[in-house]
DNA sequence: TTAAATGCAAAGGGTTTGCACCGGA
DNA sequence: TCCGGTGCAAACCCTTTGCATTTAA
Protein backbone atom coordinates (compact mmCIF):
# COMPACT_ATOMS: atom_id res chain seq x y z
CA UNK A 1 0.00 0.00 0.00
CA UNK A 2 1.33 3.16 -0.94
CA UNK A 3 1.71 5.90 1.24
CA UNK A 4 1.32 8.64 -0.98
CA UNK A 5 -1.32 9.49 -3.43
CA UNK A 6 -1.24 12.28 -6.59
CA UNK A 7 -4.83 13.32 -5.75
CA UNK A 8 -4.34 16.78 -4.86
CA UNK A 9 -6.73 19.06 -3.77
CA UNK A 10 -4.48 21.98 -4.38
CA UNK A 11 -5.12 21.80 -7.79
CA UNK A 12 -1.84 22.22 -8.83
CA UNK A 13 0.25 19.07 -10.14
CA UNK A 14 0.79 16.82 -7.26
CA UNK A 15 4.02 14.78 -8.35
CA UNK A 16 3.75 11.44 -7.21
CA UNK A 17 4.08 8.23 -7.60
CA UNK A 18 4.56 5.70 -9.84
CA UNK A 19 7.57 3.49 -7.62
CA UNK A 20 6.47 4.63 -4.28
CA UNK A 21 9.77 4.46 -2.23
CA UNK A 22 7.47 4.81 0.68
CA UNK A 23 5.22 1.64 0.84
CA UNK A 24 4.97 0.17 4.41
CA UNK A 25 7.54 -2.06 4.45
CA UNK A 26 9.75 0.28 3.41
CA UNK A 27 8.68 1.85 6.70
CA UNK A 28 8.74 -0.92 8.66
CA UNK A 29 12.43 -1.81 7.64
CA UNK A 30 13.74 1.41 8.07
CA UNK A 31 12.06 1.13 11.76
CA UNK A 32 14.10 -2.05 12.46
CA UNK A 33 16.74 -0.78 10.77
CA UNK A 34 17.45 1.49 13.46
CA UNK A 35 16.10 -0.58 16.11
CA UNK A 36 12.65 0.33 16.26
CA UNK A 37 9.11 -1.16 15.94
CA UNK A 38 6.51 -1.69 13.89
CA UNK A 39 3.12 -1.42 16.18
CA UNK A 40 -0.74 -1.65 15.34
CA UNK A 41 -0.85 2.26 16.25
CA UNK A 42 2.08 3.00 14.05
CA UNK A 43 0.40 0.69 11.25
CA UNK A 44 -2.95 3.26 11.77
CA UNK A 45 -0.82 6.18 11.52
CA UNK A 46 0.96 5.14 8.14
CA UNK A 47 -2.38 3.77 6.36
CA UNK A 48 -3.72 7.54 7.47
CA UNK A 49 -0.60 9.24 6.21
CA UNK A 50 -0.75 7.30 3.40
CA UNK A 51 -4.11 8.15 2.61
CA UNK A 52 -3.18 12.11 3.15
CA UNK A 53 -2.42 14.53 0.26
CA UNK A 54 -1.04 18.19 1.22
CA UNK A 55 -0.67 19.35 4.65
CA UNK A 56 -2.35 18.42 8.00
CA UNK A 57 -2.14 19.22 11.51
CA UNK A 58 -1.42 16.79 14.30
CA UNK A 59 -5.04 17.11 15.76
CA UNK A 60 -6.08 16.17 12.42
CA UNK A 61 -4.18 12.86 12.02
CA UNK A 62 -5.03 11.98 15.68
CA UNK A 63 -8.67 12.66 14.67
CA UNK A 64 -8.24 10.05 11.45
CA UNK A 65 -6.68 7.73 13.06
CA UNK A 66 -9.34 7.45 16.18
CA UNK A 67 -12.05 6.66 13.24
CA UNK A 68 -10.16 3.72 12.20
CA UNK A 69 -8.49 2.61 15.95
CA UNK A 70 -10.92 4.38 18.23
CA UNK A 71 -8.71 3.01 20.96
CA UNK A 72 -6.39 6.05 19.41
CA UNK A 73 -4.27 7.88 21.85
CA UNK A 74 -3.24 11.11 21.20
CA UNK A 75 0.14 11.30 22.36
CA UNK A 76 1.02 8.02 20.99
CA UNK A 77 0.23 9.69 17.67
CA UNK A 78 2.43 13.01 18.33
CA UNK A 79 5.67 10.81 19.15
CA UNK A 80 5.49 8.40 16.33
CA UNK A 81 4.96 11.97 14.30
CA UNK A 82 8.45 12.64 15.76
CA UNK A 83 9.81 9.36 15.10
CA UNK A 84 8.43 9.57 11.42
CA UNK A 85 10.26 13.08 10.95
CA UNK A 86 13.19 11.87 11.85
CA UNK A 87 12.72 9.15 9.28
CA UNK A 88 11.84 11.72 6.50
CA UNK A 89 8.15 10.00 6.52
CA UNK A 90 6.77 13.67 7.39
CA UNK A 91 8.11 16.82 7.60
CA UNK A 92 6.59 19.56 10.23
CA UNK A 93 6.01 23.00 9.58
CA UNK A 94 3.18 25.30 10.24
CA UNK A 95 0.13 26.83 8.95
CA UNK A 96 -1.65 29.95 8.29
CA UNK A 97 -3.87 29.62 11.80
CA UNK A 98 0.01 28.87 13.10
CA UNK A 99 -0.98 25.20 14.17
CA UNK A 100 1.40 22.80 13.74
CA UNK A 101 1.18 21.10 10.28
CA UNK A 102 3.01 18.19 8.71
CA UNK A 103 3.52 17.14 5.30
CA UNK A 104 4.17 13.57 4.05
CA UNK A 105 6.95 12.61 1.85
CA UNK A 106 8.39 12.04 -0.30
CA UNK A 107 7.25 15.45 -1.71
CA UNK A 108 8.41 18.03 -3.27
CA UNK A 109 9.42 20.64 -1.43
CA UNK A 110 6.24 23.35 -1.52
CA UNK A 111 5.27 26.11 0.08
CA UNK A 112 1.58 27.05 0.88
CA UNK A 113 -0.66 29.82 0.05
CA UNK A 114 -3.54 30.26 1.73
CA UNK A 115 -6.76 32.20 1.52
CA UNK A 116 -8.10 34.49 4.19
CA UNK A 117 -11.23 34.40 2.86
CA UNK A 118 -12.39 30.98 1.82
CA UNK A 119 -10.03 29.16 3.60
CA UNK A 120 -8.16 27.03 0.51
CA UNK A 121 -5.12 26.19 0.26
CA UNK A 122 -2.57 25.57 -2.80
CA UNK A 123 0.55 24.77 -2.98
CA UNK A 124 3.64 26.49 -4.72
CA UNK A 125 6.10 24.76 -5.63
CA UNK A 126 9.94 24.96 -5.88
CA UNK A 127 10.01 26.18 -9.15
CA UNK A 128 7.13 29.30 -8.58
CA UNK A 129 9.13 30.53 -5.61
CA UNK A 130 12.64 30.52 -7.11
CA UNK A 131 12.62 33.98 -7.34
CA UNK A 132 12.77 34.66 -3.85
CA UNK A 133 14.62 31.94 -2.40
CA UNK A 134 17.21 33.44 -5.11
CA UNK A 135 17.31 36.92 -4.60
CA UNK A 136 17.01 36.49 -0.96
CA UNK A 137 20.20 34.20 -1.37
CA UNK A 138 22.40 36.58 -3.02
CA UNK A 139 21.28 39.90 -1.34
CA UNK A 140 20.82 38.63 2.40
CA UNK A 141 22.89 34.89 2.29
CA UNK A 142 19.71 33.13 3.09
CA UNK A 143 18.62 29.91 2.44
CA UNK A 144 15.38 29.40 2.71
CA UNK A 145 13.13 26.39 3.96
CA UNK A 146 10.57 26.40 1.49
CA UNK A 147 8.21 23.80 3.59
CA UNK A 148 8.01 26.30 6.67
CA UNK A 149 6.52 29.23 3.99
CA UNK A 150 2.64 29.99 4.56
CA UNK A 151 1.71 32.85 2.12
CA UNK A 152 -1.98 34.51 3.41
CA UNK A 153 -3.73 36.68 1.21
CA UNK A 154 -6.85 36.29 -0.82
CA UNK A 155 -7.39 34.34 -3.58
CA UNK A 156 -8.75 34.86 -7.28
CA UNK A 157 -12.69 34.50 -5.99
CA UNK A 158 -12.27 36.29 -3.30
CA UNK A 159 -11.31 39.61 -4.19
CA UNK B 1 3.11 60.16 24.62
CA UNK B 2 3.93 58.78 21.51
CA UNK B 3 2.50 55.18 20.51
CA UNK B 4 5.13 54.36 17.93
CA UNK B 5 9.14 54.13 17.41
CA UNK B 6 10.03 55.28 20.71
CA UNK B 7 13.76 54.89 20.76
CA UNK B 8 13.67 54.85 24.39
CA UNK B 9 13.39 51.61 26.41
CA UNK B 10 13.49 53.32 29.45
CA UNK B 11 10.95 54.82 31.96
CA UNK B 12 7.22 55.38 30.58
CA UNK B 13 6.66 59.11 29.84
CA UNK B 14 9.07 59.60 26.38
CA UNK B 15 8.76 62.22 24.69
CA UNK B 16 8.66 62.06 21.04
CA UNK B 17 7.61 64.03 17.68
CA UNK B 18 4.66 65.81 16.75
CA UNK B 19 4.02 64.63 13.18
CA UNK B 20 3.98 61.03 14.64
CA UNK B 21 0.04 60.12 13.94
CA UNK B 22 -0.19 57.91 16.49
CA UNK B 23 0.10 59.84 19.89
CA UNK B 24 -2.40 58.95 21.74
CA UNK B 25 -4.66 61.76 21.95
CA UNK B 26 -5.04 60.47 18.67
CA UNK B 27 -6.29 56.81 20.07
CA UNK B 28 -8.24 58.25 22.53
CA UNK B 29 -10.15 60.05 19.84
CA UNK B 30 -10.81 57.40 17.44
CA UNK B 31 -12.20 55.50 20.62
CA UNK B 32 -14.27 57.63 21.54
CA UNK B 33 -15.32 58.85 17.90
CA UNK B 34 -16.46 55.01 18.01
CA UNK B 35 -18.20 55.35 21.04
CA UNK B 36 -15.31 53.41 22.67
CA UNK B 37 -13.55 54.16 26.16
CA UNK B 38 -10.03 55.10 27.11
CA UNK B 39 -9.51 53.02 30.09
CA UNK B 40 -6.13 52.95 32.50
CA UNK B 41 -5.47 49.43 30.94
CA UNK B 42 -5.61 50.76 27.27
CA UNK B 43 -3.40 53.65 28.08
CA UNK B 44 -0.68 50.45 29.79
CA UNK B 45 -1.44 48.90 26.37
CA UNK B 46 -0.57 52.01 24.12
CA UNK B 47 2.30 52.71 26.24
CA UNK B 48 3.88 49.46 26.18
CA UNK B 49 3.01 49.59 22.14
CA UNK B 50 4.60 53.12 22.48
CA UNK B 51 7.99 51.25 22.98
CA UNK B 52 7.65 48.76 20.62
CA UNK B 53 9.60 47.71 17.78
CA UNK B 54 8.81 45.21 14.79
CA UNK B 55 6.61 42.08 16.46
CA UNK B 56 5.76 41.06 19.63
CA UNK B 57 3.40 38.24 20.52
CA UNK B 58 0.07 38.44 22.45
CA UNK B 59 1.98 36.84 25.43
CA UNK B 60 4.85 39.23 25.48
CA UNK B 61 2.47 42.13 25.64
CA UNK B 62 0.76 40.62 28.43
CA UNK B 63 4.30 40.48 30.10
CA UNK B 64 5.22 44.20 29.50
CA UNK B 65 1.72 45.28 30.64
CA UNK B 66 2.43 43.49 33.47
CA UNK B 67 5.58 45.08 34.51
CA UNK B 68 3.94 48.61 34.33
CA UNK B 69 0.86 46.88 35.76
CA UNK B 70 0.90 44.21 37.90
CA UNK B 71 -2.62 43.90 38.23
CA UNK B 72 -2.61 43.55 34.16
CA UNK B 73 -5.19 40.71 33.20
CA UNK B 74 -4.44 38.79 29.75
CA UNK B 75 -7.73 38.46 28.80
CA UNK B 76 -7.85 42.55 28.97
CA UNK B 77 -4.84 42.53 27.00
CA UNK B 78 -6.20 40.03 24.49
CA UNK B 79 -9.69 41.93 24.33
CA UNK B 80 -7.78 45.66 23.93
CA UNK B 81 -5.55 44.14 21.19
CA UNK B 82 -8.77 42.95 19.28
CA UNK B 83 -9.95 46.74 19.13
CA UNK B 84 -6.92 48.14 18.56
CA UNK B 85 -6.32 45.83 15.45
CA UNK B 86 -9.55 47.37 14.38
CA UNK B 87 -8.66 50.66 14.45
CA UNK B 88 -5.37 49.90 12.99
CA UNK B 89 -3.13 50.46 15.91
CA UNK B 90 -1.66 46.89 15.26
CA UNK B 91 -1.70 44.21 13.20
CA UNK B 92 -1.13 40.33 13.49
CA UNK B 93 0.70 38.17 11.46
CA UNK B 94 2.32 34.52 12.49
CA UNK B 95 5.21 33.89 13.65
CA UNK B 96 7.76 31.16 12.78
CA UNK B 97 6.87 29.24 15.59
CA UNK B 98 3.13 29.98 14.38
CA UNK B 99 2.26 31.80 17.50
CA UNK B 100 0.43 35.07 16.43
CA UNK B 101 1.80 37.74 16.63
CA UNK B 102 1.68 41.54 16.32
CA UNK B 103 3.21 44.23 14.55
CA UNK B 104 2.65 47.73 15.53
CA UNK B 105 1.32 50.32 13.41
CA UNK B 106 2.17 52.50 11.18
CA UNK B 107 4.91 50.44 9.63
CA UNK B 108 5.78 49.79 6.08
CA UNK B 109 3.74 46.66 5.44
CA UNK B 110 6.73 43.60 5.78
CA UNK B 111 7.19 40.14 5.90
CA UNK B 112 9.76 38.15 8.23
CA UNK B 113 12.72 36.02 7.86
CA UNK B 114 13.44 33.47 10.77
CA UNK B 115 16.96 31.65 11.23
CA UNK B 116 15.77 28.26 12.90
CA UNK B 117 19.56 28.15 13.28
CA UNK B 118 20.15 31.11 15.37
CA UNK B 119 16.35 32.34 16.09
CA UNK B 120 17.27 35.73 14.55
CA UNK B 121 14.54 38.03 12.34
CA UNK B 122 14.84 40.30 10.13
CA UNK B 123 11.90 42.09 8.02
CA UNK B 124 11.20 41.59 4.70
CA UNK B 125 10.33 44.97 2.83
CA UNK B 126 7.32 44.93 0.06
CA UNK B 127 9.51 45.75 -2.39
CA UNK B 128 11.93 42.24 -1.48
CA UNK B 129 9.18 40.67 -1.92
CA UNK B 130 7.37 42.40 -5.27
CA UNK B 131 8.22 39.52 -7.59
CA UNK B 132 6.90 36.58 -5.72
CA UNK B 133 4.04 38.82 -4.94
CA UNK B 134 3.49 40.22 -8.83
CA UNK B 135 3.98 36.24 -9.90
CA UNK B 136 1.71 35.19 -7.55
CA UNK B 137 -0.72 37.61 -8.87
CA UNK B 138 0.06 37.02 -12.18
CA UNK B 139 -0.48 33.29 -12.14
CA UNK B 140 -3.06 32.72 -10.08
CA UNK B 141 -4.83 36.25 -9.09
CA UNK B 142 -3.85 35.96 -5.47
CA UNK B 143 -3.30 38.61 -3.31
CA UNK B 144 -0.47 38.48 -1.04
CA UNK B 145 -0.93 39.95 2.55
CA UNK B 146 2.91 40.33 3.09
CA UNK B 147 2.19 40.92 6.62
CA UNK B 148 1.39 37.38 7.33
CA UNK B 149 4.23 35.99 5.65
CA UNK B 150 7.08 34.64 7.41
CA UNK B 151 9.89 32.51 6.10
CA UNK B 152 12.53 30.30 7.81
CA UNK B 153 15.60 29.11 6.56
CA UNK B 154 19.01 29.75 7.49
CA UNK B 155 20.70 33.21 7.74
CA UNK B 156 24.33 33.60 6.67
CA UNK B 157 26.13 33.09 9.52
CA UNK B 158 24.16 29.87 10.38
CA UNK B 159 24.55 27.86 7.31
C1' DT C 1 14.49 -11.23 27.68
C1' DT C 2 14.42 -6.35 27.50
C1' DA C 3 14.25 -1.94 25.70
C1' DA C 4 10.90 0.24 22.90
C1' DA C 5 6.10 1.71 22.91
C1' DT C 6 1.93 2.33 24.75
C1' DG C 7 -1.99 3.97 27.78
C1' DC C 8 -3.36 7.09 30.94
C1' DA C 9 -3.48 11.12 33.43
C1' DA C 10 -2.01 15.31 34.28
C1' DA C 11 0.36 19.38 33.21
C1' DG C 12 1.32 23.13 30.25
C1' DG C 13 1.07 27.43 27.50
C1' DG C 14 -1.26 30.73 25.15
C1' DT C 15 -5.67 32.42 24.20
C1' DT C 16 -10.76 32.84 24.75
C1' DT C 17 -15.16 33.07 27.08
C1' DG C 18 -18.98 33.73 30.48
C1' DC C 19 -20.58 36.63 33.77
C1' DA C 20 -21.16 39.89 37.50
C1' DC C 21 -19.38 44.17 38.79
C1' DC C 22 -17.16 48.60 37.77
C1' DG C 23 -16.61 53.01 35.91
C1' DG C 24 -15.85 56.38 31.84
C1' DA C 25 -18.52 59.73 29.32
C1' DT D 1 -27.52 56.69 33.88
C1' DC D 2 -25.75 53.31 30.55
C1' DC D 3 -23.29 50.36 28.17
C1' DG D 4 -18.50 49.46 27.28
C1' DG D 5 -14.67 47.42 30.00
C1' DT D 6 -12.70 44.92 33.46
C1' DG D 7 -11.45 41.19 36.74
C1' DC D 8 -11.71 36.62 37.63
C1' DA D 9 -12.05 31.99 36.90
C1' DA D 10 -12.77 28.53 34.12
C1' DA D 11 -12.78 26.59 29.70
C1' DC D 12 -10.30 25.44 25.58
C1' DC D 13 -7.29 23.41 22.29
C1' DC D 14 -3.41 21.19 21.01
C1' DT D 15 0.61 19.20 22.50
C1' DT D 16 3.96 17.35 25.83
C1' DT D 17 5.53 14.71 29.83
C1' DG D 18 5.97 11.29 33.64
C1' DC D 19 5.40 6.80 34.82
C1' DA D 20 3.78 2.16 35.26
C1' DT D 21 2.56 -1.44 32.09
C1' DT D 22 2.59 -3.85 27.84
C1' DT D 23 4.64 -5.90 23.88
C1' DA D 24 7.50 -6.47 19.63
C1' DA D 25 11.40 -8.79 18.38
Amino acid sequence: MPILRSVSRSGLPAALPRDDPHDWETVRERLHDRGLRWTPQRRTLVSVLSETRGHVTGAELVERCRERDPSTIPSTVYRTLDVFEELGIVRHGHGPDGREEYHVLPDSVHGHLHCKGCGASWEIRADEASSIVRSLDAQRGFEVDLSHVTIVGRCRSCR
